[in-house]
DNA sequence: CTGTTAGCGCTTTCAT
DNA sequence: ATGAAAGCGCTAACAG
């Protein structure tokens, strides 16, 4: 048979106290004063017993559940993407909370359940996280509970935590600039006049808001831009063995590594060289991006800070009623000369 | 000022009945009989007024949380791995329970607290999963709770859910067979001599003692048998140029898609081509297998499956005290002869 | 067929 | 400095 599971009572009656005293001491407030001697008594006595309190009892009491919603709508589709989960995982963790996963694949009848279920459990908080970044939140819900959004925005929610592509953009064009390679630089994975004002997403239009700014504070231009509304290898591939029939590059800016990916195998059969030939820079920190040869260089999102941060936020007193702007990192491999 | 949020005696106010008999009709048991009328008059208070039940006094009464906790070492490092959250999350979501989600590093100590955080919140069970499946748990606390394996064993419980690789093992020798490539077989990732008796895991050695069942009943040899205990792109590469400075191999057993994937670039540098001079085969079905050129044919590891399975047998009447097997699904493409 | 009553385990006034 | 008592919202006995 097991046992009855120990409560509070069982403490207190334990170190000859009222389950008041006991609470008070073990909830550790601060400004009640009780002896020494009862602090050490309930202390031992819960140890003893193995005392665990009930999280059911003290939210339904406190109306404060000690965990967090993290409602996102694909869960972690590309490796990278984990490290959101991990770093709100971490972050929930040091400030005693657990973390309900909800996912809701973007639908918006799957969005509006995730989130009852998470308020029907008191959440204390909801994060919402945007996988694929194009997506938008529609949770069109009375919602009683701090909300941050995660890698992605919303009208109705003003605090949101998000990697500084703008700064992101102006690097790649830094490194270009810096490997010596000014003239022929082919941007891959857009084309600013097939495709005035249109971005896969709100943070792609900022990444390339810098990247042209940076081209331009250096006076250069783009050879050519090339586009595919795909970022998979096979148009990296695609785009890159046309371009090679023709043209000579020097660079290639790519808008994310499985683009890259599709360039290098488009160099290798072409019988160009990297980082001789042609050099490249990227986005993303793709597992991809260290397994080939040379290594790509490339700028990653900081989605572990991201995800700390959010939850930070969430948990924290005072919540921005604004963007919080992350550095993308830097990972230098083997792709661009050092020149 | 915030509304107070509606609760039960909200709704039975509003129709005109007991809490009683509102709370009978909304959880729907069955063996009352309250009339018709009573039934559509709280409904339509309930549905008007927006009732929501609050989980955490449910669960003090019930004693039912209507959550399960996912532990799990690390949380989707890799990328296909991320199928085992969506799976279970899938079947959770079916079964009207939520998901809280616990990340252990693998290190005992917050396993330890992982799990008391589960239970403090009344957890309805909970699933242990091994993402780098070499871990193995040791979780050694009293757990009051249904608890099953995912994608891993433990020797305290029984219930588990696991790929079937012995059957995998020999699937992928049967391919190689049937493409005509019997003799020059090559074995990457493993070495019986070096290694005797010692696996990566345990799944792996079920791999392996597939892949020899099936070679001894055709009466194939590996021609040789290369191994590093990483299976990293880098050691692919690095084991498969020094073949082929001596050798010729037909086919190529890869025991990963990583190592696949090396190998793949030590083929191009050295002109050869896939499948025409060299098949390959491997494990996982990674992102990347699908990026290669020509495509890896690959055995994929049943993740979403998995997922699903535990979570219906944890929260299912009738948990077996063994391994549930599943399938792991063949992914066709251009890596092997067609002959 | 329906309502009253009594807790689940905890925190929190309010008295001592 | 400590304890008694009330009650968070819900469900389950038990009466009517």
């Amino acid at each position: 048979m097991a046992k009855k599971r120990v409560t509070l009572a069982d403490v207190a009656r334990l170190a000859g106290l009222s389950s008041t005293a006991a609470s008070m001491i073990l909830t550790g407030r601060p400004d009640t004063r009780l002896s020494a001697e009862a602090h050490a008594k309930v202390h031992a006595a819960a140890a003893s017993l193995g005392y665990r309190p009930n999280a059911a009892a003290r939210a339904l009491r406190t109306d404060k559940s000690r965990s967090i919603a993290f409602v996102s709508d694909y869960v972690a589709t590309t490796r990278f993407a984990s490290g959101l989960i991990r770093g709100a995982l971490a972050a929930a963790d040091d400030a005693g909370h657990v973390m309900l996963m909800l996912e809701t694949g973007g639908e918006p009848a799957r969005e509006v359940q995730a989130v009852q279920a998470a308020l029907d459990r008191q959440v204390d908080g909801i994060i919402f996280a945007a996988m694929r970044s194009r997506e938008v939140f529609v949770p069109d819900l009375a919602i009683p509970a701090p909300v941050v959004m995660l890698n992605g925005t919303s009208a109705r929610f003003a605090t949101s935590v998000l990697p500084d592509e703008y700064a992101g953009g102006q690097l790649a064009v830094k490194l270009l600039v810096e490997a010596g390679l000014k003239d022929g630089i082919v941007l891959l994975g857009h084309n600013a006049e097939e495709e005035r004002g249109l971005f896969r997403s709100e943070q792609i239009a900022r990444r390339l808001a810098g990247i042209r700014n940076a081209m331009a504070s250096h006076g250069l231009n783009f050879a050519a831009e090339l586009s595919r509304w795909n970022w998979e290898p096979a148009h990296g591939y695609d785009l890159v063995s046309k371009l090679l029939r023709s043209e000579r590059p020097r660079g290639l800016l790519c808008l994310n590594d499985r683009l890259a990916f599709g360039a290098y195998q488009a160099i290798g059969e072409a019988g160009l060289s990297i980082p001789g030939d042609i050099g490249l820079v990227s986005f993303d920190n793709d597992e991809l991006a260290s397994y080939l040869r040379p290594g790509l260089t490339t700028i990653g999102l900081p989605h572990e800070e991201m995800g700390r941060e959010a939850v930070r936020l969430l948990l924290g007193e005072n919540r921005p009623a604004s963007e919080t702007l992350l550095p993308m990192p830097l990972l230098v491999r083997g792709s661009l000369p050092s020149a």
